[in-house]
DNA sequence: GGTTGTATTGCAAGTTCTTGCAATTATTCT
DNA sequence: AGAATAATTGCAAGAACTTGCAATACAACC
């Protein structure tokens, strides 16, 4: 579980510098359980410091992104949630069609990331995955 | 291979209409041979068909896709590329950082589709999927 | 603590994609 | 073939995100 510290500590040794924003936006995302919305985040951020624009959470959740110290989540619908590196990993099943999602254990696809690292030295990042196809449902139909 | 003439068969047959737009959108999609992008397949339609409206082709692809027709691809930094289903198969493992794309077999998730299928009665679509990581290169800084 | 260099921000304009609605048109039924 | 009906389209407005740029402010160095 990686602390705020922690962060901000890699941040400005990377040469990022730490700024009130940068600071409440990461703390939106820490304090959230689910999968947060951009929107949800500057909600949150707007009213501890109303000056904010979205376009600075925006920019954040990209450099946060970059780093590995965030993922980010295709929900379908065109809806993409963040969780902050610390917390639990699991992967989303998506139906294309009715849009129910299904939460599964990270472990489920812990082959397939061997797989890739030993055949093309690739460092997947499994473990907010979302997979789209058809649920038990609407498969039926 | 499915022929253009086997997809509009299915959607008349599914209460879908056959519309002069619809069958200029599937033309280009078919025809392309790389990840078509909405933008593309919007020029080449309105060269033939300049009446036609860019919400037509995303009203389009949406329901393509949902039919399971063609496949949408996330190609990263934003862009969406398209693929009909008739067409080759393969995953996209593409670096967070450096943004750069290595191609994979469809093969290499054979696996996976297994796992879903029996454990959660889902039917993932794992022919065209955008794997996030760090590459070799960027793995090494 | 003041100065300096450069990352970061706010703003406004721009892209990309979505949506509500009235007009149009493909299909069905006679 | 013509009328009925319901899916589809074009349009315009809107939502979600991006980007260029000048102003600001963090952090490093004296």
């Amino acid at each position: 579980m990686e602390s705020l510290k922690d962060i901000t500590g890699r941040l400005s040794r990377q040469g990022y510098r730490i700024t009130p924003q940068r600071m409440i936006i990461l703390e939106s995302i820490e304090n959230s359980d689910t999968h947060i919305t951009a929107e949800d985040i500057y909600a949150e951020v707007i009213k501890k410091y109303p000056r904010v624009n979205i376009s600075t959470v925006y920019r954040t959740l990209e450099l946060l992104k970059q780093l590995g110290l965030i993922y980010e989540i295709d929900l379908g619908e065109g809806k993409v949630g963040y969780h902050p590196e610390g917390k639990g990993h699991h992967h989303h099943l998506i139906c294309r069609k009715c849009h129910s999602i299904i939460d599964i254990n990270e472990s489920a696809l812990f082959s397939v990331k061997a797989v890739l690292l030993q055949a093309f030295n690739f460092d997947a990042d499994l473990k907010h995955l979302a997979l789209f196809g058809l649920c038990e449902k609407c498969r039926k139909e």
